[in-house]
DNA sequence: ATTATGTATGCTAGATAGCGCATATGTGCA
DNA sequence: TGCACATATGCGCTATCTAGCATACATAAT
């Protein structure tokens, strides 16, 4: 039972829901620097939310020069593939909506469907001395 | 997204994911001092982690005298029946075989479907002098 | 009323999780 | 070989969780 507790405590984060959400409703496999800055979040955070999804199953990385694209799994088991048909069938909260807007925006400026952009968000601490 | 974050934190114990497979499993709605005996957990556990489930909807509880009959909710919304079922897709374990058979041997000793009986285990701290 | 009994809860300690921060790792390029 | 940059990780702190224990609450029987 354990490996399934696993699962259920990956999903037990909002921040690692927003990232499922993000990537359950857009087509495409995303990479670090896009999720943080859809996500408004720290990237070190951001990584390690995906570290804790990926060793659960629920998420699949792809490295690619410099980037690494994370994807929904290939073929999921049929317990997460219920679960992640569980977190789509969540209707869409406002910050979902946002997430998916930020997501949006960040996608539009890739190239050849690449992404060649680190963090352009620099979260907290970043902007302490800002106006 | 919070309402989510419940459950899953709900469902990230293994406690209680023995608890939903037991009433995933049998048809029947279960007491407390039922599911006490079937997991040999200490009946304060098993009410608390009863709690937990409820509050987060996974299950329902009826009262019914002294005994509190606790079953899977009647009709869960979409969300939460995904992931009851994706509970019910796991295989089972040794463990869960053991927890059904105490628990068919429990349920062997009702009278007319009901329980007539308290916690039988008495489980850790309880027979602290025993040979 | 008082007692017996099924269930629930308050409290504490130990374990665990997530954030912020600094920094490491690894890859591509000059 | 050294720099730039996307990503990952180790550490300290705080917050949250769960087991164990004692006990409270509620209902039924005497």
């Amino acid at each position: 039972m354990t490996e399934q507790v696993e699962a259920f405590k990956a999903l037990a984060d909002d921040t690692r829901l927003r990232i499922l959400n993000l990537l359950l409703r857009v087509g495409s496999e995303l990479c670090c620097c896009e999720l943080t800055d859809s996500l408004e979040e720290p990237q070190y955070n951001v990584s390690k939310h995906l570290k804790i999804l990926r060793q659960a199953g629920l998420i699949e990385g792809r490295q690619e020069g410099r980037w690494v694209y994370y994807s929904l799994p290939e073929r999921p088991d049929e317990f997460r593939r219920g679960l992640l048909d569980s977190v789509r069938s969540v209707p869409e909260t406002r910050r979902m909506k946002k997430d998916k807007k930020n997501l949006n925006r960040r996608i539009s400026l890739r190239q050849d469907g690449k992404c060649i952009l680190g963090v352009l968000h620099r979260q907290p601490g970043g902007d302490k001395n800002a106006a």
